[in-house]
DNA sequence: GTGAAAGCGCTAACAG
DNA sequence: CTGTTAGCGCTTTCAC
């Protein structure tokens, strides 16, 4: 292993000028960096960062905690913050709960509070209080993308306005008999129930702002997976009773399954039944599926920067941030015929 | 900051002893043991990898080398991996090398040089000479899942084979005319092509097999693309061509892709056209998709196992490890009508 | 069983 | 501009 004084030795100079001119701090002259910069190349020289770590008390890495890295949100916000990290030259420490239980308050407190990473960045968590405690210990600073988590600063779309708006988009086409596929009851992933009730909450206002009355019979659980999803609506359909006019899913991925057991029975979207997502899922546009379009790798971008910021010593940003959606429209809504 | 040297003072023993009892060295006594686990955890210590890991020069982190991780079978590798390492207490470095060029290359030297891990895993991957050479210069443990890469171990499954096997079912099922959706041509990921010509080598094989001379135009480009693969086949049947009885995708999402192509144009699976995929996608069983399974979280487990008995000092795995594909058969495949 | 001392490779004052 | 001197928090000989 070639470390800094071998450089020193190799060009007769002292190892703190090596190491100042590795990090290309001025104090140092041009010619001297160059020969020190030749010199680390030559002799293939890798700072430990173990090392430098110890010292200055940073890791330059951050930590991204989240509940799973197999669904598509959640993918896409890392693939966002990844594009932010590798810009500024910070490696990911990736903490995946993988669950409740114990084995959650293992994952979590032993790369957080090992200081893996200068900062944390969680994805749709809900802390418990103890958890929230340790990371305010921690002193790191800390996001949430996706979920407001009371005390913590978080990116994410306003899911009441989103449930709302897409719900909207159905009265608009003249629908009052809408059934709503919310989420959650997905106890595998330990996450926030925050999202699928904003949007559920968001999908009522709605219906009683055009004078409505929500029915609970009217809202069937999908656990923001295709496959329950498309078994709750081929349950619905076989049941006999009278399908809705229109379908509001809280995610695009319980649509596909709404869409695949439609037409499974033969039932036409949009013609028997319109279906809208939230999401803009990369498989949506194959459903044709009109959805209200979030965008997770934006979510992770924003989340990444405020706390690289941060890390720069810019004035840490207090304020959540509220990103927009838009309503995507493909065929999957119509006017209602019935 | 609450360090090994605080518990000491506070339990009036030495920072050695504090050090060997949190590792549970044997040579300290069950009493001590517990006194000082006590205070620690009173105290709320936790262990500086930095530190440590400057003096055992490990990290006790893995670094996982991934093209992306929003595809399928990325985030099941990923999912397997870290459920090894959890359990190990190992953490886990994410170098998401995010497409071609000089981007991928800093960040592949930047993470894995830098020696933020004690192995390498590499997710389907082709690496370059320079690449290989640099990572044999690190001389860190390697595996690679997915791919073949010559001169590395690898974990993964008998590409030709699987799709000798997906072709041969179509054959059996008295199949002669089948269409295949290959993958490939993503030039945006910078991942390895192997995958999509072993399997496309082994329905070449299979069709000779069965007197079937392969015919290049019923080869068409899905990009691993649900949506590429659907606009594919679009276009074929808006071609007004003769249609194929039967498709082999080489990935369930392509298949997906063409069953919505299909159905949107009418057409029965598996009435019209039988649709065979490999993968097991967890969306299959909503879309009644046949195909060929695989097991990315095993392979996952496994590569991980490997780098991680690696590490405790067992003697290095040198072979590669072929895991068995099988199909599972749904409705989308069935004997031949026309 | 336990303690004292010597670093791991680097950075950060402080001089010059 | 460059060199010297201390450590960062932990592990690891080597004594006792």
């Amino acid at each position: 292993m070639v470390g800094i004084e071998d450089i020193a030795r190799d060009i007769g100079m002292s190892a703190s000028t090596v190491s100042r001119a590795l990090r290309d701090l001025p104090a140092v002259s041009e010619k001297t960096k160059e020969i020190v910069r030749a010199a680390a190349d030559r002799l293939g020289y890798v700072r430990s960062a173990a090392a430098s770590g110890l010292v200055t008390g940073r890791t330059m890495a951050i930590s991204l905690v989240v509940p799973s890295v197999s669904l598509w949100f959640y993918s896409q916000v890392i693939e966002g913050v990844d594009s932010q990290l590798r810009e500024a030259d910070y490696d990911m420490a990736l903490v995946n709960l993988g669950g409740v239980g114990v084995e959650r308050q293992r994952a979590f407190r032993r790369s957080l509070l090992r200081h893996r990473g200068d900062a944390v960045l969680a994805l749709c968590l809900d802390f418990s209080d103890e958890e929230r405690e340790e990371l305010r210990q921690t002193r790191l600073p800390v996001i949430v993308v996706g979920t407001p988590v009371s005390g913590l600063r978080f990116v994410g779309i306003d899911e009441v306005a989103a449930g709302a708006q897409a719900t909207q988009h159905l009265i608009d086409l003249g629908h009052r008999d809408i059934l709503h596929i919310t989420g959650g009851a997905e106890e595998r992933l330990g996450l926030s129930l925050r999202v699928p009730q904003g949007r559920r909450w968001g999908y009522e206002q709605a219906l009683k702002a055009a004078g409505i009355t929500p029915n609970p019979a009217r809202v069937v659980e999908g656990r923001f997976s295709m496959e329950y999803s498309r078994t709750a609506i081929d349950t619905l359909i076989e049941s006999g009773e009278t399908m809705p006019t229109a379908i509001f899913a809280a995610s695009d991925e319980m649509a596909f399954g709404a869409i695949l057991s439609l037409n499974h029975h033969g039932l036409d979207v949009p013609g028997d039944v319109s279906v809208i997502g939230i999401d803009d899922h990369e498989m949506s546009s194959s459903f044709y599926l009109t959805t209200l379009a979030q965008r997770p790798f934006d979510q992770g971008v924003h989340g990444a920067q405020i706390l690289l910021d941060e890390l720069c010593g810019k004035p840490a940003v207090r304020t959540s941030r509220v990103l927009p959606v838009h309503l995507v429209t493909r065929g999957s809504t119509a006017p209602v015929t019935r």
